[in-house]
DNA sequence: ACTCTTGTTGATCGGATGATCTATAAAAAA
DNA sequence: TTTTTTATAGATCATCCGATCAACAAGAGT
C-alpha cells in the first residue's frame, strides 16, 4: 500500500521545475486528458497524472477556463497556419497533385487522436474557436478548391459549394470514424484519400496530364 | 418576483400524471437536454425544464445512468430497424435509385438535432451502444450496398469496403457540420445527396437506365 | 364525505469539484 | 554556509451534484 501509492513520473519526491518548463507540461497532459476523458474532466484527476497536487494547477491558471482555452491555443494552432492557400491556387501544378498534396498533409495533421476528439468536444460546445477554425477553413481551402476546380472543370458540370463539403466531409470522416467511434482505421489512409479525390475529379471531367 | 419564479409548465399547481405518462414525458425532456448540455448535463436543470422537482426523476429512474440508458433507447431505437436490407438488395430496381432511396430516408431519420447530438456525446463517451449501432449499420447497410455495387461494376475497378465509407462518410458529413458544428445546411440536402451518389457509382462505372 | 393509494414535494446527506490560503522545501543568490 | 526567493504541497472552503427519506396531497374507490 505505501509502493503502490506513490506518484507515477517521480515517486513521491517534490521536483522544483521552471515555470514555463512546468506550464508546458501541465499544457502537454491536459491536452491528452480533456481529449480522452471530455472537457468536463476534473483537475484532481489531471493533477494526478501529473503527479502533482490539484492545487498547483491553479498557480499557472486561474480558473479551469484558462487551462482550457491553453489546451485550445495548444491544440488548435499551426493547424490550420500554412502556405497552403498559394499551393493550392499554384496552377502550375495539376489540380489532382495540389488536391493529394493537401489532402495528404492535412490528414496526417488532423487525424491524431487528441486534436480530432478535443475539436469534437469543444464543437459539441459551441466554442467560438471551433466556429472560427471552420470559418478560416472555408474561406482558406475549400473556397479556393471550388474556384480551382471550377476553372478547369469540362463538361455541363459546374462544382458548387456542397461539392466541396462532400469531397471534404469523406475525408475528415475517416479520423471520426476512427478517432471518435474506435472503428480500426483503413490500413493505407493515402489511397482511400486518393480514391476519394479522383473521384471528384472524374465526376467533374477534370482530366489531366 | 413572485409570479417570475413560477415553474414553466403549469405555475405552481402540483399536476398527478400516470406513471407512464410521466415516465414518457421525462424521457422526452431528457433527450432535448442531453442532446443539448451533454451526457453530464445535471438532473436538477432537467428538472426544472420538466416544471418537476429533481427527487422525482429518481422514483421513475433509480440512477441518472438508467435514465441515460432510457434517453439511449429512445433515440436509438428504430433508428435502423427497417427493411432497408431487402429493398438494397433488390435487384430489379436499378442501384441509383435503391442507394437514392435508402439515403433520402436515412438522412430524414438521423439529420435530426437530438439524434445526431447525442450520437456523438455518446460515440465519445464510448459507449456499447454507439459500437453496436455502427457494427449493425456495417452488416445491414454497408456490406450490402459493396456487393450491389460489385455487382454492376463495369471496368477494372472494383469498390471496396473503404469506398463505402466514403459514400456514406460524405452524406453523413452534412448532419455533422449543420447539428453539431452549427454551420448552416444545405438547401436542398437530396440534391447534395443524389449528387454524392451520382459521383460514387460513375467512379465505379455504374451507368443504368 | 371518507379512506386509501401513491405521485409529488421539500429537506437533507455524502461525496465530488473548483478554488483559496498557509506552510514547506528546493533551488538560486549572497 | 547562510539567506532569499518561490515552486509546491496539504488542508480547507463553498458550492454543486446524485441520491435518499419522510411528509404531503391529488385522484380513485367506496
Amino acid at each position: 500500500m505505501d509502493i503502490a501509492t506513490e506518484r507515477d513520473g517521480d515517486a513521491g519526491t517534490r521536483r522544483r521545475l521552471p515555470p514555463q518548463e512546468r506550464r508546458e507540461q501541465i499544457v502537454n497532459e491536459a491536452v491528452r486528458f480533456f481529449a480522452e476523458v471530455g472537457l468536463e474532466g476534473n483537475t484532481r484527476q489531471l493533477a494526478k497524472r501529473l503527479g502533482v497536487t490539484q492545487s498547483l494547477l491553479f498557480k499557472y491558471f486561474a480558473t479551469k477556463e484558462e487551462l482550457l482555452e491553453a489546451v485550445y491555443e495548444k491544440v488548435y494552432l499551426g493547424r490550420l497556419s500554412s502556405d497552403w492557400p498559394d499551393r493550392l491556387t499554384d496552377r502550375s501544378v495539376p489540380l489532382r497533385t495540389r488536391l493529394l498534396a493537401f489532402y495528404t498533409e492535412y490528414s496526417r495533421l488532423i487525424f491524431e487522436h487528441d486534436w480530432m476528439r478535443i475539436f469534437m468536444f469543444s464543437g459539441l460546445a459551441g466554442a467560438a474557436l471551433n466556429h472560427r477554425y471552420l470559418e478560416h477553413l472555408g474561406d482558406v481551402i475549400l473556397e479556393p478548391v471550388l474556384a480551382e476546380t471550377a476553372a478547369v472543370a469540362s463538361g455541363t458540370r459546374q462544382p458548387s459549394m456542397e461539392d466541396i463539403w462532400n469531397l471534404h466531409g469523406g475525408i475528415v470522416y475517416i479520423g471520426i470514424r476512427t478517432h471518435i467511434y474506435g472503428l480500426p482505421a483503413p490500413e493505407h489512409p493515402e489511397e482511400v484519400i486518393a480514391s476519394a479525390i479522383d473521384k471528384y475529379l472524374a465526376y467533374f471531367g477534370v482530366s489531366e496530364i
